[in-house]
DNA sequence: AGCAAATGTGAACAGTATTCAGATAAGGCC
DNA sequence: GGCCTTATCTGAATACTGTTCACATTTGCT
């Protein structure tokens, strides 16, 4: 890649023979990783060294380098469930449209404020439902809660718009305001260092369309 | 990378000690790459291959494999504003919600028929808009044509809603539609092989929150 | 204590981006 | 035509990368 002059430095010497919780430790560093530049950028030797740890250690950890990125996938989805479901037990206007507010403002805070993870999430990759099956799980838990909320405004609406049809958009809505903040367009054209009040603004448009559908 | 069996022949022989049209040849080698695999699985010397040319000969042309990526870009986004105007000429509803539907669908269309050039164009890399001057350029130019519509709307409804708000709430929404759908999760949730039944219905909601806005 | 399984090391292989000096062709100028 | 500057391409070198392998070291179990 890149022949700027990388740190070839040989890993930290450990007193212990073994780690004691390299796994962990390889995710926090390729994490770190992804944070400071991209997810391309993320070299499986660099994450050893980070973690004090040969070249072919990590493969006693990870099937391969896509293993370890989709362990971060996963712990990332993990975090937003949890998120998630904090929200909605701190949401003081349990009404439909509240709860919609709840949900998509957190959904796009925790993408915003963890860009790393989020990037990770969405790729193409963990399309083999077999392979991944982890990141599948904790990926459809997180759509489930949102399909309890567009089912509830189906139902109100009288099934004019079919819920999955409202989730399916709902979702695209929030994921396309986090994406286009954090790979850069929207954050440029708005000038602000935070998405806050764009987001305020595009949750009231998001609940205009539900109740109003 | 993976140590599958990649060709590594020569470079087909040329009669020519000059290409005459190497640049051209490049980014039509990467768009073919990055079509069949991943952008992350575009390597320069596979495309110098192609090109029938060694590994060295494309820094007369690029300055760097980044550099060779974003004229990729560059030219998915010329592509797609001519299919914007196209489509806008075309649209025989030409009131608001007729040409929301028109610019909707053709945008959505077009990064479903090319999710190797609509991946390349979305990368935090184009940032930089003094060294990727010419992708800034050709992106602006079709978030105008989207801020015309929007200007209209906001002005139709009585400036209750900004029409840059409006902008860009419309882009996420299809742009989340777009990748969601490329990078798997909605193609999958729906079961379907075709974006086309999921988009109508998307376009009659975004229709619904701009004439009710 | 002894042994099998888990976890680490080093060296190797093939692939990568990028640079650089030198070879070759094209185009302008006399 | 001849000549020379400039653009383009080659080959070899450097410093990376992912992955595998035989082997070393611990740990945990009996």
């Amino acid at each position: 890649m890149t022949t700027q002059g990388r740190k070839t430095a040989a890993p930290r010497k450990r007193r212990t023979y073994h780690h004691g919780d390299l796994r962990q430790a390889l995710v926090d560093a390729t994490l770190a990783l992804i944070a400071k530049e991209d997810v391309g950028a993320v070299s499986l030797r660099e994450v050893a060294r980070r973690a004090g740890v040969t070249a072919a250690a990590p493969y006693h950890h990870f099937r391969d380098k896509n293993a370890l990125l989709a362990a971060v996938a996963e712990e990332g989805y993990r975090a937003l469930n949890q998120r998630m479901e904090e929200a909605l037990a701190r949401t003081r206007a349990p009404d439909l449209a509240g709860r919609v507010r709840a949900l998509g403002r957190c959904y796009v805070s925790f993408a915003v404020e963890h860009p790393a993870h989020y990037r990770v999430m969405f790729r193409e990759e963990w399309g083999d439902e077999e392979k991944y099956a982890a990141v599948h799980e904790e990926g459809m838990r997180a759509f489930q809660r949102l399909l309890e909320l567009t089912a509830e405004a189906s139902a109100a609406s009288g099934g004019k718009v079919d819920m999955e049809t409202l989730a399916f958009n709902i979702w695209a809505w929030v994921h396309g305001l986090a994406s286009l903040w954090n790979e850069g367009p929207l954050r440029k054209k708005t000038g602000s260092d935070s998405i806050s009040p764009l987001l305020e603004r595009s949750l009231d448009l998001l609940v205009m369309l539900i109740v109003g559908s």
